[in-house]
DNA sequence: CAAATTACAATCTATGAAATCTGTAACTTC
DNA sequence: GAAGTTACAGATTTCATAGATTGTAATTTG
């Protein structure tokens, strides 16, 4: 009388509620997927769910935070690869706005709920998009230090990337972008050769007051001069 | 028994009633303006409006738009004055986020009549779209003429720089942005320079391909090219 | 007869009671 | 006693219906 469903295939870990109620959020959609259901599925009652998860948004919390998660190693990935910094960030942005779109036209039902989760959870979002742009940052980084590309603060450059790439990567957007048949890809692509032109170009950010000092920053560590326009960029 | 309150300040045409809504929705936001009200406040009967709209839905809509209409005017006066090109679209597109931001902070209940329609009315939203990009394709296409930024396509860059500046000009990241007390000028700033920075030392859209053509296309009429861009840019 | 009103059908929204769902705590079992 | 169940209070959602709002057409008015 104990697992009818659960214990063979389903030992019931908080990984295992999660790939559950992700199931039935695929099938039935996120307001018709209730925790009763889910555990009758696992063929435990309800409550022993609590033992994973304190609530029921905190499962729908991690569902997409796996997914933000996953796109994350995505950018990883493509940050440590050699090659050429424009065809690295075009490839990074290309994957990211693949997986959104992939999701929004074959698991439509996971993409609502990262949508509503964008709207309703700033923290998350700034999270997620904090951790993509130190990505871009880092990557930008090599590129600098290998003479790709001249820029004078990566985190600020980084920042820009993430503005102009939100468009393609953001789900409400690419959900009109691909409802309405727009030419996605050609237009990042002419977005990033856009910013790679810059960089390449070279771009100076910080006032020319401080200009003996940007030096020393960009002879030296990358971390510092982040971090300084991380920090100057909390005002306005 | 006829115009109480309406026939002397209020001549009942289209726009005394768009004026009369508009402030309505001010005072009492849009769920709670309905058409009876509005009439009320005019002296008229609700249906003496329909002269004028065709539903109440068309009013809401001539709201928003007078609201495009002028930022559309203000784009272009910055396109049309004289001076650097980094700068006027510096200052074009600060303007337009000020604008965002003012009504967000200032006219709560239009900022969020204005954001229902991005949503819910793609058309409106894919027609205003066009009319700034396009001019911003004319400040590009001067700025190519003066030999001040050399662009292969300005319909492309137009579209680069308008994907680019979205985050500071959507209504919904705009009050995002404000909420968090993000240093969105800066941030914007920084956004231009880099754009700038890349059309000042020349950015090619086309494939190398047709290099041929492409200077013949430099030299000649600036439409030309946009409009082919604009063409190709329909598929995929 | 142009402009507006009144009257009304169709649609949409607010309301409250019934049902469902969430989260917790006391209780059971292995 | 760790893992889980049952039982239950409070919150949330559903559903039916009353009420309000929209849009139109016939009618009145200057």
């Amino acid at each position: 009388m104990s697992g009818m469903r659960g214990s063979p295939s389903k030992p019931l870990t908080a990984s295992t509620v999660l790939e559950t109620a992700k199931a039935h959020v695929r099938r039935f959609g996120e307001a018709k997927t209730n925790v009763v259901d889910v555990a009758r599925a696992m063929g435990v009652s309800h409550a022993a769910l609590y033992r994973f998860y304190p609530s029921r948004s905190a499962i729908m919390d991690a569902i997409v935070e796996e997914a933000m998660n996953d796109e994350a190693r995505l950018a990883a990935e493509h940050v440590e690869t050699d090659g050429p910094a424009a065809e690295k960030l075009a490839a990074l942005l290309l994957d990211l706005h693949r997986r959104k779109r992939e999701r929004f036209l074959g698991d439509r039902e996971i993409h609502d709920l990262y949508r509503r989760i964008v709207v309703e959870r700033p923290d998350m979002i700034a999270a997620y998009s904090e951790r993509i742009t130190s990505l871009v940052a880092r990557l930008i980084d090599k590129a600098v230090s290998k003479g790709e590309w001249k820029v004078d603060d990566t985190g600020v450059a980084a920042g820009v990337v993430r503005d102009a790439a939100t468009t393609y990567v953001h789900p409400a957007f690419v959900a009109q972008l691909v409802t309405a048949g727009a030419p996605v890809e050609t237009m990042l692509r002419a977005t990033v050769s856009t910013l790679a032109r810059a960089f390449e170009a070279g771009v100076r950010y910080k006032s020319p007051a401080a200009d003996g000092q940007t030096r020393q920053l960009r002879a030296r560590g990358r971390a510092a001069a982040t971090q300084s326009a991380r920090a100057s960029a909390k005002q306005e």
